[in-house]
DNA sequence: CGCGCTTTTGAACTATGTCAACAGAGGTGG
DNA sequence: CCACCTCTGTTGACATAGTTCAAAAGCGCG
């Protein structure tokens, strides 16, 4: 499934994007900020954050090399965060930015991909939730059979809605049932990904949008 | 707390909105019907609804009188359905619609609630959810103390993502508790209003968009 | 009155969370 | 190089919120 967000516009010329790196856990910007800025991914995974009054967390989504994030204005919604090393390219001027039109297409395409999520939320059991996780795991990174998790249980089960315990039982039981290996943490194999498919449901989740 | 949703613009004059009336279910538009027209409510309630593969019904947000819903193109994203009679204006050309601006800043609004409602759902127990139903249910019809629940125990179920059974059971423990009174299981009092919001939680819920 | 709805209530069940312990990987310092 | 430590992930035993199943209670309507 490919990306659905709208080609950016405007030349790079007049302010050419600066790289930046990150280490393992580093802020790229924190919720309430005021927004100068968006990046796009060109190595390793950002992950964009809300954090609750209780304490809790919840992972709104991970950002892939291409992926864009941090559109969003006036103000930062959520925490952009590194999983792990990571670089990006920061844009400083809004003249370089997705025109209007596709302002609208983006934010159609976020609302949509939003109410998937809902959907997998509250209509899911954990095994299908991380059944589907993993599947669109492997659609977005390209992966075909080895699918990396580059990130932590912790992480999965923040975005998951579920506890790093039901992640790693969960897990454990697709490897007992043969429908996927798991190398090491971060390495599953995908053994029977019809099995996992219909595990997941028909459903098909929309590809993440960047804000 | 107010509507946020921007006013609109153009002359009715052009096309004069229609008044149509609906019964108890009545469909106003089905999912993936092509969308010519958006409507205002009148009177009654209507809901929008999603119907998934599995019989699954999730009712994603109820509209009052004043309200506006069907915006969105150019499919219907969900069903929209009349909760008991319903009296709606509708508006035919798409002359009469909010500006771009305005409808970014609604997709923006939109986002945002629906952020909210995955909260909502995902980090909040039963009687919180109803907690917080019910008192937007009292914000959102002006009501003070004696607030009217014209929707079935099914509707607020596949709203909150709980079952019948545990809405009715949750109800009642409120009754026990003091916080609210049973006039009959469609009309509701506030009796420790306080209560029901420390219940509720802090995190106030944005007022719903129109799509 | 009797039927068909919705709501309420009770009892048993189950998925997931909580608490607790252990295992393995990697890092650091002696 | 090994001993130790910490951090993450795994696993088990138990607790519990919410569901499921079953039935009764209220209510409108023919």
């Amino acid at each position: 499934m490919g990306r659905s967000i709208p080609p950016l516009v405007g030349s790079s010329a007049a302010s050419p994007p600066r790289l930046l790196r990150f280490g393992e856990s580093q802020v790229v910007y924190e919720q309430g900020d005021v927004a100068k800025s968006w990046f796009e991914v060109q190595t390793g995974i950002a992950r964009t954050c809300r954090f609750f009054p209780d304490g809790d967390r919840h992972v709104i989504e991970f950002y892939f090399p291409g992926d864009v994030f941090g559109l969003e204005r006036p103000w930062r919604e959520d925490t952009a965060e590194a999983v792990g090393a990571l670089e990006v390219h920061r844009r400083d001027h809004w003249a370089v930015r997705p025109v209007a039109d596709n302002e609208e297409a983006r934010l159609e395409a976020a609302l949509r991909s939003t109410r998937d999520y809902i959907y997998l939320l509250g209509h899911r059991s954990a095994e299908q939730r991380v059944a589907a996780f993993l599947l669109r795991l492997a659609e977005r990174t390209g992966a075909k059979r080895e699918v990396a998790v580059p990130m932590s249980r912790a992480d999965i089960a923040d975005h998951l809605r579920l506890t790093i315990h039901t992640i790693s039982r969960t897990i454990s039981g697709l490897c007992r049932r043969g429908l996927i290996r798991l190398r090491n943490p971060q390495a599953v194999s995908i053994i029977d990904e019809p099995a996992l498919r219909r595990l997941a449901g028909e459903t098909a989740l929309t590809p993440p949008v960047a804000e």
